[in-house]
RNA sequence: GGGAGUUUAGCUCAGCUGGUUCAGAGCAUCUGCCUUACAAGCAGAGGGUCGGGGGUUCGAAUCCCUCAACUCCCACCA
């Protein structure tokens, strides 16, 4: 069999996911024999494409998974959907749209019909892509927010929470989409500078006859909703005003003039108008100072009658008309052009109104202490932990969370009202019905209208972590038990709040315990320009293209090459071709090891120093991989694997061991090198399932359920400490010569000798090696200073290279004399270092200890370099 | 406006509580090689006054002050 230069991952990806499925090596089931391990996969939206973002996330989960599995753990990455009520909602009018189908048109039922429909054919689509990518999901646990059991989970919380009065029902100023039709919560708010113009607009004093005072607007439309106007107190320009009422202009419609240092007198006239029913700040003026509320607007974002003039115009048209009117009425003073800062939804790009409404609101002031005590204490630990500081800000400044969302996709609000519009949370109506049987003692039935609200899609995903196990609904059963709390959490810190957050207060107000013990928060992957990759912008690449291109393993260890937590990773797809170049280099080396002919010969002397050698890197490299495990620097661990490959397999351990050409390797060895092989294989496995696997089953005759994926991860062994700094120096011997060749342009092929002066410790063991390494034909101790040789120094030890063709003794003297200048300069700046007495009195006696020794050395280095120029004839 | 963070080689980042390496890695660059696993490769080399300025110290990329640039979060003045 001859196996091509180039792996291609095409032919075995697919393969292995499919052998791991049917041997269900992703099932987990609680096992008290074994520590779980667990992560809850953050919902993706159903609606949900895969994108560069997922693809992060999900490889450092998997990673996470993965490395957990082999150590013997009960692993299970739990994965699933979110309905994503906005988001899907949107699709799904869209969709019908095109059909010609207006939303208006259906009832509710036909509507949510659609959904499902819609849901059950495209929903989904990304977590068969999470399969491309090789995450090894438990996929018996898939679940969907929107199931039966979460969705009753979502109706139970609501109606508790409502009990222990932590949701309440009240007006309160929410940002409603008119386009949309629905009530945003702060975070699906957008705000852009947008360039207005503030009118200037002159209000009569009452009882003067022409005393006017000016207000400046970018609102004009809102005037006849104005139930006050404001001044500061301390306003001298207005002192006279105090007391005095104005006169709407237009309708003619008398307001109180009322002080609130709220003002700045230096902003605009000095005087606003007050809206409460438009202007959030507006609003808490009006409570403040027990103003009326007129609301002018109907949901669509026409004026009503309330508004007296222009009734039924859209607010942007009443805007440019009103000014026009205000214009002929005499009342506009001017029009000045002013950017301001204006919210749009996130949904439908509609600029948003500030509305009052009747809405649900969860309390947050004391659910959410256990959840910022418990961060800020690393109970649950935020990785990288800068984000600590972000939550607490966050955490102490949240305002109550509207949670009632008018929208039809999603769970709905369990309240139910009767004819005078009386509320009764309850989990059906037959409940409801046995609430108002005391309000309607008659045995009169009310007819019952259950709230048209959905909630908001955060208030079923804060629960995923409990509802994923059906905790809310049996709290005591056996998977809840096993696997909650889980381990470790991997989002965006973009959702840090909407969802993180929550769902710490979730779970400590329905467990009494934390959700997961860390939190890792990736960064935002970013296209060259620096620019966020995201659909509207079409920078990003299509995942799938690129696991085609580079194969799974290659993405996956393209995205981990620099990517810190909480750091954000600039896309570029060279690091996918750096990751399909480290699988090449695996499979080059395997085939190798593959195409040798074996004898059972004895182990060359090399061969044996070489494969100690190895045991004690791999054992250090360990060590050092398992320690940036722990501290969650995954990017750090796929770093040091791959160097431990690349370099210490590949580059050094394998050519050591390498016969010449055409001759047969000792089986001995070859099982040595096959052996590690399969070690760091291992190691391996998280960042590339797929090549690992594929490898570990072409070397090894396996068992059906011999698979790397559920092998064991090797342990950390003592390791000799002594080999590893003889093969430093002999490392740095062989790259001395091959520098040595490269200057004098001196082919490999040319076999040389090598002296080394009288009475000097090597690590002669290496020897053998770096004779084979250099292609010498010998090293040997030098009675005397060879003519004609070109003088070494490696680690103060000198070492002769004779030449067979005169050697240029000027560029020899010149560049000897480069190097005893420097070590001079060096030696200068210590000494002065020692003779400086603060620093001997000061510095602790280690440091002096180092620099003495560092001046003895380079004494000796300098005194070797004078002689061997002495020597240079 | 409030808060947080970042600024170290061309790029992406390490450098822990100041002191063994007159600053490290990967990638990129340059030079030489189609050397019998791999040119998606091999061997070697160059490259940074650690954002600017000041201070503390015998000693600072590391601590303090200050300035500047950038990023993110929160709020949003009519």
């Amino acid at each position: 069999m001859s196996l091509s230069t180039k792996y291609n991952p095409a032919e075995v990806e697919d393969k292995w996911y499919q052998y791991w499925l049917d041997q269900k090596f992703f099932h987990s089931e609680p096992n008290p024999d074994k520590e779980p391990y667990c992560i809850v996969i953050p919902p993706p939206n159903v609606t949900g494409v895969l994108h560069m973002g997922h693809m992060l996330n999900n490889t450092i989960q998997d990673v996470l998974v993965r490395k957990a599995r082999m150590e013997g753990k009960e692993a299970c990455w739990v994965p699933g959907t979110d309905h994503a009520s906005i988001a899907t909602e949107a699709k799904v009018v869209a969709m019908l749209r095109e059909k010609g189908i207006k939303k208006s048109d259906l009832t509710r039922e036909e509507f949510l019909k659609y959904a499902w429909e819609w849901k059950e054919k495209y929903g989904g689509i990304i977590l068969e892509q999470l399969k491309k990518l090789g995450a090894s999901c438990d996929w018996d646990r898939t679940r969907f927010t929107m199931e039966d059991d979460m969705s009753e989970a979502v109706t139970d919380v609501f109606i508790d929470l409502y009990k222990k009065g932590h949701i309440y029902r009240g007006m309160r100023m929410v940002n409603w989409d008119p386009v949309g039709k629905t009530a945003l919560s702060d975070d699906e708010v957008f705000h852009k500078d947008v360039q207005s113009k503030l009118y200037h607009i002159k209000y009569k004093i009452e009882g003067s006859t022409n005393e006017y005072l000016t207000v400046a607007t970018v609102r004009p439309e809102t005037i006849m909703a104005d139930t006050a106007i404001c001044i500061h107190p301390d306003d001298e320009r207005f002192t006279h005003l105090k007391g005095k009422r104005a006169i709407i202009p237009l309708i003619n419609r008398s307001v109180p003039i009322i002080e609130d240092e709220y003002v700045s007198m230096d902003f605009g006239t000095g005087c606003l108008k007050v809206t409460p029913a438009h202007d959030p700040n507006d609003y808490e003026l009006g409570v403040k100072h027990k103003l009326e509320v007129i609301d002018i607007l109907n949901p669509d974002g026409t004026l009503n009658d309330l508004a007296q003039i222009l009734v039924g115009e859209d607010r942007f048209i009443a805007r440019k008309k009103i000014g026009k009117l205000l214009d002929e009425a005499g009342n506009l003073d001017k029009i000045e052009d002013y950017s301001s800062n204006v919210g749009f939804s996130e949904r439908t790009d509609a600029v948003i109104e500030p509305r009052l409404s009747l809405q649900w609101f969860v309390k947050m002031d004391i659910i959410t202490k256990p959840a910022l005590e418990n961060v800020m204490n690393d109970t649950i630990q935020l990785i990288p932990p800068k984000f600590k500081n972000t939550y607490r800000h966050w955490m102490e400044n949240v305002r109550d969370w509207c949670i009632s969302r008018q929208l039809w996709w999603g769970q709905r609000i369990p309240a139910w009202y009767d004819e005078q519009d009386d509320f009764v949370v309850a989990k059906t109506e037959a409940e409801a019905l046995e609430v108002y049987k005391e309000k309607y003692p008659d045995n009169a039935t009310p007819t019952l209208r259950q709230d048209e609200d959905v909630v908001d899609t955060w208030f079923s995903s804060w629960l995923w972590p409990i509802t994923v196990f059906d905790g809310l609904k049996d709290p005591n059963n056996k998977d809840i038990n096993y696997y909650y709390p889980t381990n470790d959490l991997v989002t965006a810190p973009e959702i840090l709040f909407f969802w993180v957050a929550r769902m710490i207060i979730a779970g400590y107000e329905y467990r009494g315990e934390k959700p997961f013990k860390n939190v890792y928060l990736t960064g935002i992957v970013r296209d060259k320009q620096g620019r966020k990759m995201s659909k509207s912008l079409g920078n990003s690449p299509d995942p799938l293209d690129l696991i085609e291109k580079y194969g799974a393993d290659g993405v996956r260890t393209g995205m981990l090459f620099s990517s810190p937590a909480g750091n954000d990773l600039p896309f570029d797809e060279k690091l996918c071709e750096q990751g399909r170049n480290f699988s090449n280099k695996i499979w080059n080396a395997f085939r190798l090891l593959d195409g040798l002919e074996i004898v059972d010969q004895p182990e060359a002397e090399e061969s044996k120093i070489a494969s100690q050698w190895f045991e004690a890197r791999f054992n250090q490299a360990l060590v050092e991989i398992n320690d940036h495990y722990s501290k969650f620097r995954i990017s750090d661990a796929l770093l040091s694997t791959y160097k431990l490959i690349w370099d210490d397999y590949c580059a050094w351990y394998l050519e050591m061991i390498k016969p010449e050409f055409g001759k047969p390797i000792s089986k001995a060895t070859h099982q040595q090198a096959i052996g590690f092989l399969e070690k760091v294989l291992q190691i391996l496995h998280p960042f590339m399932p797929f090549i690992t696997e594929e490898l570990y089953h072409a070397i090894g005759d396996r068992k059906e359920k011999d698979c790397i994926i559920v092998s064991a991860w090797p342990t950390a062994q003592a390791y000799n400490t002594q080999i590893l700094d003889d093969a430093t120096v002999a490392f740095e011997i062989v790259s001395e010569l091959r520098n040595v060749r490269n200057g004098k342009g001196i082919s490999p092929k040319v076999a040389l000798d090598l002296f080394y002066k009288k009475g000097t410790e090597l690590p002669t063991s290496f020897f053998g090696i770096i004779q084979k390494l250099s292609n010498l034909n010998q090293i040997s101790e030098a009675t005397e200073v060879p003519a004609n040789a070109i003088t070494l120094l490696v680690k103060s030890c000198e070492f002769y290279i004779p030449m067979e063709n005169q050697i240029d003794v000027e560029k020899e003297r010149e560049s000897i004399q480069k190097e005893l200048e420097y070590n001079e300069g060096f030696l200068n700046s210590i000494q002065k270092k020692l003779s400086n007495e603060r620093f001997v009195q000061n510095a602790p006696p280690q440091v002096i200890e180092v620099e003495r020794k560092k001046h003895s050395d380079a004494e000796e280095k300098i005194r070797i370099l004078k002689e061997t120029l002495a020597g240079l004839k």
